[in-house]
DNA sequence: AATGAATGAGGATTCATTCAT
DNA sequence: AATGAATGAATCCTCATTCAT
């Protein structure tokens, strides 16, 4: 099925995938039908499918293609900086630019955790996301920077936490993203330092692990 | 529509709506019919439309009265603890049970998300829990335990992590709630103080703990 | 099926029959449902099917009693007038009393035309009353009162024209019975006299009055 | 919705639009599913609903377009008659003539009338109709050719008339279109012509009013 | 007599996908 | 490459009717 396409036609599916991610994130997956994406676009229903196997094809390639985006992103700002806790603030505030400039994709990935069959690769891609900062916080732990912790379940925190924010702020809201960044880095690089005690400090000894 | 039931009943009616949230939460809500929800229960589809007005109403029930058990949970492990972060402490680890005894409504609050019709409430549900978070922290500040900065903000990268945090170790992974919760407190709690400055602490060389 | 009723029941059948007339009227048969009727008296749906075989039953009660109700009334209008013309009238203004009295039966005989199961029985209540209507004009004819020509057609003609000023008049309109009388009388029995000729009299100069 | 059809739709709309009233007409609009429709024609469901927004939408357009062509035949009928008695007779001959030809459409209107989505369009469709007539018989009244009464009563009395008999005779019946005529022509002229006495001439002296 | 509960066939409608041109 | 037309399984929902109590 792989098409060899001209350019026309390489533009021609662009914006397909275009308009159906914003459809898509603008209603929801499946109360937006193959029907309104080819109308809105005022082409035959034939097109979609000359260059889409189906409706569900499309949707794994958004996601797959966003994910690739950002994590681009991330890497191109994190060049080849060397100190591992700037990497990940850099990598944070690349993060936020690309959520607020694909902010209508939020809901995509959203959406695809709810259902098997996108959950799947949806799970691959954020390994992926989730690997890098893990690398980030071992060669952070090994130099001493933070404490000693599950690198994984502090990179689920970070993400989660990051992720909440841009969703909060620049998706819904229309907070400049510099301000989002700020309080998501402060918050985060305090999360990872602080993270030695499981309780409120002084109300009570910290319980030991 | 409000219909008077019996004892049989109510129980029928809650009898759904929980097979219909594990099935939901399993497969999702589009790809779940009516038809396998009664099919399911061994009953016929008129039982369905008894009970409910329609799918989605059945839908918006199920979130709503989650959200309200979950915060009915959070306050009554809150108590009347006076300590504001011990509260928040509280709160967390309250509601992490809570996500693991029901993890499976993870995904409709996800999914809840990416339809309008569906937003709107999700929206309402969640402002009452950052408002919530939001006067512990204020109290916080003014007690002068954490820095100044914006509650709303934090109480949003708080719950994001917590939110993560639970997904992804309680409902995809099988981890010891403490555990989970004492990463959490722990990374919630040093965010939340160490968040006065906006950037890794540190061209200059890493503090000695 | 035919139960003995206590005169409670009686009543209770009564009611069913008058607010199921009404509903039918007002919404068309279909889209009434049973449901619906017994909601509106507050009652059980078994009530409702104690009292009739089925709704399809009901409609065919109500058809049948209505119709036999304006010929009672015609009849005792007519009483002993020895004078067809005169019997004619008087049972026209008779019949726009009682349509006045139950104009929201007038929807159901114009829905029973137009099923087949209901239809069978409507043509036999109207056959009743062309066949009245017949026999008075048969006996004008016989006295030469009015022109001899087919006494069914007449009949038909007559029957047409008063019940349509009914409908527009008493039913959507809200014009004085006498008046409308009056016009469908005289409409009527200028029909039935001026009958002679089957078109426009004069291409010859009009007749001044 | 308004799509654009080639040839080749616009003959499948109208074998739609065509078949449909058939169906309707001989079972009752409710009774006719789109099931049976669509299986009649051997196609497919989705061809119903690629040419029409609903089973409702599509038995509105029958209505209209029915009475259109009506009024279209009417008009061609009367030409430029200037006797505004003739232009009546002419318009009933004319009336009949599609009646007849339209037999079955009889139940549509019939049945329009009982429900009150369908009946709002039909009193429109009617008062055009009803204008028609209105305006000959004002014209007739200031030649002095019938005398004057209320000519909207008129025109309706003898609507209902002309109607009728065409119900029973080309409908039910199988009478020639000529007599039919004949006797409608007569019996509504004569009506016309004598509706100046309020009762029964002779019997007793008529009603002033 | 009466109620709330249950049934399940049937109905309108949607929609991903395919086809003929 | 592209279009309008067609398919038909699947979906939500309704409703007359029956049942257990």
């Amino acid at each position: 099925m792989k098409r060899k396409l001209t350019p026309r036609g390489r533009a021609r599916r662009q914006q397909i995938l275009d308009e159906a991610a914003r459809l898509f994130a603008e209603r929801g997956y499946h109360p937006t039908s193959v029907a309104e994406i080819v109308d809105t676009l005022g082409v035959g229903k034939g097109v979609f499918y000359w260059y889409f196997e189906s409706k569900e094809d499309l949707f794994l390639e958004i996601l797959a293609s966003s994910s690739q985006d950002l994590r681009r992103l991330q890497q191109a700002a994190i060049g080849d900086e060397p100190d591992p806790l700037r990497r990940i603030e850099l990598g944070i505030r690349a993060s936020l630019e690309w959520f607020r400039e694909h902010r209508h994709l939020f809901n995509l990935s959203q959406f695809a955790a709810t259902e098997p069959r996108f959950a799947v690769v949806l799970r691959q891609n954020d390994a992926v996301a989730i690997d890098d900062v893990t690398r980030h916080l071992k060669e952070a732990m090994a130099d001493g920077r933070i404490p000693d912790q599950d690198p994984a379940m502090l990179a689920h925190a970070l993400v989660g936490a990051t992720r909440h924010l841009a969703r909060t702020y620049l998706y819904h809201g229309d907070v400049p993203v510099d301000l989002v960044a700020d309080v998501a880095v402060g918050f985060v690089l305090g999360g990872l330092l602080g993270g030695t005690t499981g309780g409120v400090r002084g109300a009570e000894p910290p319980q030991a692990r």
